[in-house]
DNA sequence: AACATCATGGCAACTGCTTGCCGCTCGGAT
DNA sequence: ATCCGAGCGGCAAGCAGTTGCCATGATGTT
């Protein structure tokens, strides 16, 4: 009934356990004969090792963790895939864990886990940047889509992707945009931001910046209303949930989309394409995203705290992804 | 700087080790003022058990394992959500396993993952049912979406929800239907399409199903091709996946929806409301799917195998969502 | 007063595997 | 012939808890 140990193998095998032990999680320690005797033994008898003894002493688990801010977003999904595809890869487990937008949650349930994953990937983590370096002191850490100093990550490039995404309005003839920001906490928000400053300045544009809104579809109708009142004419959205949202409503207060004005959003997501009209929106591969935010937690806990070694911070390229919500600015319809 | 054991809290603490392990995993085992003085000593040394010992000898690893036939679905997403929120209230851990559709790989990480958790949550899944039972020999399993006997689960309800979604076409004036089924393996096809020709066949109508089909949108362009040539005016898709690509083709070849033929779909996406047209669809509260479900593998893990108690079977209700795909048939347009 | 019962704490064996250290063997260098 | 080191297998002490069993004292019973 119970299953066979190291010890049954051991027996059968006519070695000692340590062999055994070895012959798993060691191989190159034992003789290559020795070895396949003990492999051929262990799969008469069914054995197969016992995952939590072998984190007991070994204190690795091959488990990490992915926290993300809020499951609910559909944009995290693709990296949540990406994340277990390539975790199962490396014959590791997947847990999943939603900080529901909540710090204290997130910090809590990071502490929970602390002894039962080898690390953590943390996905628009809403902690503030202290308790994130205090926390890559003791774990491995990866953060996805946010960048801290001195702890490893992956983001979508953001700098770039919005400045194409700025240009792009620029040159349908827009001149003042509203960055419609999400969450206060949201490293996201504030790159963005930062970026879409920087590049409307350099494109000549005026750039507002309102909210913050909670990036769901719902929010969607504060955000548009809050936006009309500046007057721009191009409404970035915080991302594709947000957009959709401004879309619905720009709809009811019958303002046309593009032709009176332009949105966009961030993610791409499968909704992006589908919703009416269909919108422009800074994507990527966020798949991706989750599969080389595991590798870099991978070589992380293999190679613990090379000091030397810089933190390695992964940028991916985004991509600008147009359909109908973007247009010529109001007024430049027409032949030119 | 090695996180503190009951060791050093007994040794604190002036008691011996099993009255701490005791005052953590079975505190009525303990008198209320030895108890506290326990958990103060533990609180102070910032002692937390450590899982893996914990699980070593309890068996009991307060994890369960979520398997998804392909986590690509968002319908899934909404199942997920609610058994993570579940999990995490009763402090459990969830492992997130995605089976891509096949069975092997299905198999595979359920052995692999057999010892590390209490149970396992079945989503959709492609194992035949022999394998199921074997397993629920063995394992602690809880079906969704999916009716096998002898093993408890959760599902929504097809059989009224189809007759509804076949009476709401038959009451729009439609006499012939095509189910555009999903895989093969797919319990919820087989189970769809039976209560959609008894549910036609008691309304009077023709139903044929064609397919299978993968319900994913590329695959809509065959569904819609393979639905037009059966002359049928009302097109049941396996899901809204499969609905949203038939709706695309459907427009590319200038069939118009619903005036032209009806479509349906399954789950009611958060899609399905965007799409054009937006889709009719069989939604229900998925978020309580996935409650629900690790409500009763929690109560399976509890009292394992109680002999004379039959598996749990839930059924929660699903809903017909009406929206603009579905209309009066063919020449029913105008006045009566 | 004698005895059964119960609540409580401690002892120690046990869970299944890892790993530092030891010692043997054997091939090659000296 | 001697020495050295590499390769390999074994010993045994952990890892951090859980739990069956026992001893003790308090309580209850008649």
């Amino acid at each position: 009934m119970t299953s066979p140990t190291i010890y049954d193998v051991a027996r059968a095998a006519g070695v000692a356990t340590s062999t055994v032990s070895r012959a798993f999680s060691n191989p190159q320690r034992v003789s290559a004969p020795t070895r396949e005797l003990v492999v051929q033994v262990a799969a008469e008898l069914g054995y197969s090792p016992n995952p939590h003894a072998r984190a007991l002493t070994s204190r690795r688990t091959q488990t990490i963790a992915m926290v993300v801010s809020d499951i609910t977003n559909p944009h995290f999904f693709e990296i949540i895939r990406g994340a277990e595809l390539r975790a199962k890869a490396s014959a590791h487990t997947l847990v999943l864990v939603n900080a529901e937008e909540s710090p204290r949650i997130e910090r809590e349930q990071i502490n929970r886990l602390s002894r039962s994953v080898d690390g953590f990937l943390l996905a628009a983590s809403r902690l503030p940047e202290d308790d994130l370096v205090e926390l890559a002191g003791s774990h491995a850490l990866v953060m996805v889509n946010r960048q801290v100093p001195g702890i490893p990550g992956v983001v979508l490039d953001q700098r770039e992707g919005c400045r194409q995404l700025v240009t792009h309005l620029a040159s349908l003839g827009h001149t003042s945009l509203a960055y419609l920001t999400g969450p206060r906490e949201s490293w996201m928000a504030a790159s963005r931001w930062a970026a879409i400053r920087d590049a409307a300045a350099e494109a000549g544009m005026t750039a507002v910046r309102m909210g913050p809104f909670t990036p769901r579809v719902t929010h969607g109708a504060a955000a548009a209303d809050a936006a009309l009142t500046t007057g721009a004419t191009a409404l970035i959205a915080h991302n594709d949930l947000l957009a959709i949202g401004v879309l619905q409503r720009l709809a009811a207060r019958s303002v046309r989309v593009p032709d009176d004005v332009s949105v966009t959003g961030f993610d791409d997501i499968f909704a992006a394409e589908l919703c009416t009209p269909s919108l422009t929106t800074l994507g990527g591969t966020h798949v991706n995203l989750g599969r080389a935010a595991v590798e870099l937690l991978l070589e992380a806990a293999d190679a613990p705290r090379r000091p030397g070694a810089a933190a390695q911070h992964l940028v991916l390229p985004s991509q600008l992804v147009l359909r109908d919500s973007t247009g010529l600015a109001r007024g430049r319809r027409g032949p030119a």
